[in-house]
DNA sequence: GGGGATGATTATTG
DNA sequence: CAATAATCATCCCC
């Protein structure tokens, strides 16, 4: 006991920071090699930390076999009791990151955590309601849709793998410490504590792959779905479709929603992409309509080209070969349908841009036109792997309706903006669903072109 | 590079 | 909700 006390003074003064601990020579007469034997083992404990792992292994057991080691461990433990307050100082309860926090949020949205299917899923109906448009760039969804795949599988890797890592150290350290604990004093808070460093640690490591994988979902984002920012003008030949459908329709612009699907097909642009040109177009024209007259005069003619195509073909059709089938009368090798078009194309032009008016109370019909653009040479049609059936069901329907639409040009001459009423607007006009469904008598096709 | 053309977005309206 | 009007952002030609 005279022992101990005199060792805890004698240790008072040394701190246990792990320096090498010189011991005091001492003049009250204990005995030296005891002293020596106290700073030997002292200075081992000490610095059980600072050896290896094999090294310290080799020497515990010697260490803890020591006879002056079960008073040490005491004085140790008691040393360490005092000194218990400043650690337990910074022992807080860290509150949940913001950062962190933002992140988990980001990526659960984003889909890259949380569940695997629903989450993917989740994305892609995320993706598809920003750019607004149905399954028409599937191409491009299935294209960010396996990158976001790829990001979240390296992302669960990775995650995984910090996981895993962080829960061996863990476990590693704590078996360390507890076997340690048995030649310094090591409290379980303090192996709790170190745990949760431990955490920490792992946690700012995983924090740094949310970030970049977040990062990299941003780049994904902006690469895929904000493309659709990046204006990128349609091709020429969808200009060319739009525009057509457009002075064709000038008395009433406004394409039915299954006349926008079409469009949309044939111009190979989403649905929505019809909407906003036509919106567009509407309003310059309506702006500037002085601007447009020439479009809308060549279109206008090519707009009679192809409907008197449509027509001539029909008689051609009825005339040569009418028992075939009604669509190979259509058929672009047919040599004579060719001819025809040619000397009406001619005709036509003459008599146009002399101002002849009159003439334009050919049937302008805008579905026909559709159908015979597909036919007439200029579009080879690209897009459309079908295009003979298409063609034939398109002729069909379109001869049978075509008088609905002549409304857009009788008795005008070219296309001038008759559909606009005084207040500039095309609201008056026929609706447009009601253009589509009027019969009032097939011959007037006939008739129309007669002149 | 400037400026018009053009596709997309946004606010507003009926 | 679709259409309009204004505006933004980018393209593209000179």
């Amino acid at each position: 006991m005279e022992e101990q006390s005199h060792l805890m003074q004698t240790l008072g003064g040394v701190t246990l920071a792990g320096h090498p601990v010189a011991l005091p020579v001492s003049h009250d007469g204990t005995d030296p090699r005891n002293k020596q034997d106290i700073g030997d083992i002292l200075h081992q404990i000490m610095t059980i930390t600072d050896q290896s792992l094999d090294e310290a292994q080799a020497k515990k057991h010697g260490l803890n076999c020591h006879r002056m080691k079960p008073a040490l461990f005491t004085v140790l433990c008691e040393i360490k009791e005092k000194t218990g307050l400043s650690i337990r100082g910074s022992q807080d309860e860290d509150p949940p990151d913001p950062q962190l926090m933002r992140l988990d949020n980001m990526l659960l949205a984003e889909g890259v955590s949380g569940p695997e299917k629903g989450g993917g899923a989740a994305v892609v109906a995320t993706a598809t309601a920003a750019v607004g448009v149905g399954s028409d760039n599937s191409i491009e969804h299935s294209d960010y849709r396996a990158k976001l795949s790829q990001i979240r599988q390296i992302y669960h890797t990775e995650l995984e793998k910090y996981e895993q890592a962080c829960n061996e150290f863990t476990t590693h350290v704590m078996n360390l410490l507890r076997e340690q604990s048995r030649t310094r004093p090591i409290s379980p808070k303090e192996i709790e504590r170190m745990v949760n460093i431990i955490h920490r640690k792992f946690s700012s490591i995983q924090m740094q792959l949310k970030q970049s994988t977040c990062e990299a979902v941003m780049i994904l984002r902006s690469r895929f779905l904000d493309a659709r920012r990046k204006r990128r003008n349609f091709s020429k030949q969808a200009t060319e479709i739009l525009n057509e459908y457009f002075y064709s329709h000038l008395s009433n612009p406004y394409p039915s929603e299954e006349a926008k699907e079409e469009l949309a097909k044939k111009c190979a642009i989403t649905v929505s992409q019809v909407s906003n040109w036509f919106g567009n177009k509407r309003i310059r024209y309506k702006k500037n309509i002085g601007k447009f007259q020439e479009e809308a005069n060549l279109y206008a003619a090519k707009t009679a080209v192809t409907a008197t195509q449509a027509v001539a073909a029909a008689v051609h059709n009825s005339q040569t070969n009418s028992p075939a089938t009604p669509s190979s009368g259509f058929q672009m090798k047919d040599e004579d349908f060719q001819l025809d078009a040619a000397e009406d194309k001619n005709n036509l032009l003459n008599n146009m841009f002399t101002g002849s008016s009159g003439l334009y109370s050919l049937p302008g019909s805008g579905d026909m036109f559709m159908s015979m653009s597909g036919l007439n040479g200029s579009y080879q049609s690209t897009q459309v792997p079908n295009a003979g059936q298409t063609q034939g069901d398109s002729i069909r329907h379109a001869i049978g309706q075509s008088l609905g639409y002549s409304d857009g040009l009788r008795g005008n001459p070219l296309y001038s903006p008759h559909g606009l009423n005084g207040n500039g607007g095309w609201h008056d006009a026929v609706t447009p669903s009601s253009v589509t469904s009027p019969i009032e008598g097939a011959n007037s096709v006939h008739s129309d072109t007669s002149n």
